[in-house]
DNA sequence: CTATATGTGGATAATGTTATCCTATTTTAA
DNA sequence: TTAAAATAGGATAACATTATCCACATATAG
């Protein structure tokens, strides 16, 4: 498994937000439930990512989380170095500590170039690109069976 | 992270067998001391291989273990999907249980084809040609500093 | 001002992974 | 026949990740 079920739950929620109206906050428990995530966890993951500046909350009544201004352009690098750590990037396959050309695993130079795909991926592909592709209905973000078929899914 | 610790730990365990001599079983000991592993966990993980006939073993005084007749051409796909399972090759990025054409993720149609490169290297790479890596002395295959530069570091 | 609805933060629990330990059992050498 | 060296297998512990709970602070509506 590549990304932690944290980091595939902070992926899915931001996207999600990123398919519902950008000026009224939405509600964890709102995600929790569309998404089938546990309230409790994704309050915490919410929170990481507000100290993280990629959302930004709001207390009280009407309150909830939006995405930071210009969110449709994180991209889901941001998301994930945020939660596995800017080290994220540079794991060697073998889980070596030091692994780089210098000193290589005998895995390494083969390791690179998909690692490199990998990278790029995750670089390019933007919460505004995945929201637009949730948005034509095509995609689920979940396993919920039936819901979250596009973003008005529930109207 | 794409492989457990466990599965890295059997990955280095194998080339490490691989790169000495085919006739004489290798001690769960010495493995574990050339990688740095804790032995009694190593035990564990090539016992399970040992079931999943990736290995044969001995016991008694002289014994150890041994990679299967033909073991270099055992590929690191082999060695993952035993410890990991068989549908370590088919999942969704974001987490799904299901993510198919037909019921997609919005990343799935960007992943498919990184992970098939992903795929592809875990399947062309065989023991064999990274115990010839290892042999030539510019690989490591743990974090053990000085040590495992090619299969004859200890002589 | 009060009730309600929200996020905040800390403590705690449940689960899964990784690691250890102990007692067999097997095999060989002497 | 015995001692030593090895794997086998079950039980348990340590640790990290995932999940839950509770008391609190804040904001809005009425």
């Amino acid at each position: 498994m590549i990304l932690s079920r944290t980091s595939q739950y902070a992926v899915q929620a931001l996207i999600y937000m990123a398919t519902q109206p950008a000026d009224t906050p939405v509600l964890n428990k709102d995600i929790a439930v569309r998404l089938g995530v546990p309230a409790p966890y994704l309050t915490k993951i919410l929170q990481s990512m507000v100290k993280g500046n990629l959302l930004v909350s709001f207390r009280g009544r009407l309150g909830g989380f939006q995405l930071r201004e210009g969110g449709r352009d994180i991209s889901l690098m941001q998301i994930v170095q945020l939660i596995e750590g800017a080290t994220f990037a540079d794991n060697c396959l073998l889980g070596l500590k030091k692994c780089s050309a210098e000193t290589a695993c005998p895995l390494h130079f083969r390791w690179v170039p998909v690692k490199e795909k990998i990278i790029k991926l995750l670089e390019e592909t933007t919460l505004g690109k995945l929201a637009d592709a949730v948005n034509t209905g095509k995609y689920r973000l979940a396993d919920i069976p039936g819901s979250l078929f596009g973003a008005l899914a529930a109207a």
